[in-house]
DNA sequence: AATTTGTGTCGTATATTTGCGACATAAATT
DNA sequence: AATTTATGTCGCAAATATACGACACAAATT
């Protein structure tokens, strides 16, 4: 039913990206390894309002466009931001907001 | 049910324009307007592979964000980007990927 | 060896998003 | 005046996202 495959691949795959950050929750995820570096999982559910089980679901998207990455050690797992992913990610987003420079004023 | 206003304004702001721009078509239309500078709503549609009707659901939700804005000419009607609204998108994504700057290298 | 701790997985409920056809309507054209 | 054009609105179906409790399990602790 989707019909996301029909566009373009470059704006596919922006639009991937923003699709990741488009909860606060992931935005707070993200916001919280910026500071802590590293840190184990029960540390992020704790920091917001949200169950465990639904902090997971969130860490496992963000681990599935590889902006953060679980390191497990025993019976506790560290995650972190992929540094990586994260530079990339800032290309492809600046990329898109250069495309849409509406230099001039709205003309309508 | 959602959870999402138990965050900070700030990240609910941001999370909300990520999400405007989460769908390729949204992209593509934001591309086309910046490309056309000023364009008829049935331009859009035929340049996406997308029903008029859907179509005009994208383009509600842009508005809704004031990213673009539309101007009733007798039986056309003309969109555009609003300079300033995406002025202050750039601003807000830049000062957000700016606190996820991860200076160093994946720690864990 | 039994218990606790920290995570992960599964199933489920509800809400939202995506996509469209059918219909409505007002302006322009014939 | 009738028809066509361009857009908007409504209601519906299917897919996805959000949120959680219950359960599973391995490592650490007691």
């Amino acid at each position: 039913m989707t019909k996301v495959n029909l566009f373009e691949k470059d704006l596919q795959e922006t639009a991937a990206i923003f699709k990741a950050l488009s909860h606060p929750a992931r935005l707070a995820i993200l916001k919280y390894l910026a500071e802590t570096k590293v840190c184990i999982s029960g540390d992020i559910s704790d920091e917001l309002p949200l169950s465990r089980t639904t902090v997971h679901q969130h860490l496992k998207e963000l681990k599935k466009l590889k902006l953060i990455q679980g390191d497990i050690q025993g019976v506790k797992t560290n995650y972190c931001l992929n540094a990586d992913t994260i530079g990339k990610l800032k290309e492809s987003l600046n990329g898109f907001l250069s495309e849409i420079d509406c230099c001039t004023n709205s003309k309508c």
